[in-house]
DNA sequence: GTTTATGCAAATTCTTTGCAATACT
DNA sequence: AGTATTGCAAAGAATTTGCATAAAC
């Protein structure tokens, strides 16, 4: 399948590319400055996750929160970092630190969904 | 609130004991040899957590699996481990593995969330 | 002109809640 | 008797899907 080029694709982008942190979908939809229906967004982010222009990760409240690859600097993330969730202000931040672990033989790993939850320091 | 025992707590205590991994409330359900209300599971499981009897993990799927503090060898976990989520058998284990992080300077921890998925050493 | 994207509404799935009935202690 | 627990049905929240229309290439 081929991928077109749209506003709403790009206006998702855009967003995501400014925020320092990983957002929902309620919180990409609220930001982006055009309507885009809500499907459309779950349809969008999902290709970008497949076409591992973004990641996503589920937090403890079974939500999906979606970030570049890119930290705002335009630094890549390691593939596996781990995230930290403030129950504070709802932010979901990529930290810097890689998830590190060695696993029993045999086991074969891929994808990695680490959130650490608790207070930021923005917010203690 | 003072806690009763009854025999629905007792069945789902009774099944999480027995099992290695972390269970679904769906497969917890299905396991228990009375008839238990969804409802009164999901209230049970929420007990058993507040209490420090078992922990819970959200996973990439979205869903929460519940599983003891201690293996089956009676063996207490550490706080903070491992989860491995196989795709293939679609079981949820608890590793040994500790979950190691440092963290910048004035966040604050309260829970930790870590699912590793990919393909177990039975499924390869 | 084809094929991908979108909007809309409805459907799914997991989980929670209100409330009346039941069972512990 | 008094309070915790249960069942039932309905409500909620997040996400997905089918289908007709619109937009990209």
């Amino acid at each position: 399948m081929k991928r077109r080029n749209t506003p709403s694709k790009q206006a998702v982008l855009d967003i995501l590319s400014q925020s320092k942190e990983a957002m929902s979908h309620e919180a990409i939809q609220d930001k982006v400055d055009i309507d885009i229906n809500r499907a459309t967004i779950y349809r969008i982010l999902k290709q970008f996750c497949e076409d591992g222009l973004i990641h996503s990760i589920v937090a403890e409240d079974g939500k999906q929160y979606f970030a570049m690859y890119m930290d705002c600097e335009g630094n890549t993330l390691p593939d596996s970092h781990f995230h930290f969730r403030c129950t504070s202000c709802q932010t979901i931040t990529c930290l810097e630190e890689k998830v590190d672990f060695s696993l029993p033989q045999g086991y074969n790993v891929e994808s990695v969904n680490c959130v650490l939850t608790g207070t930021c320091i923005d917010c203690r």
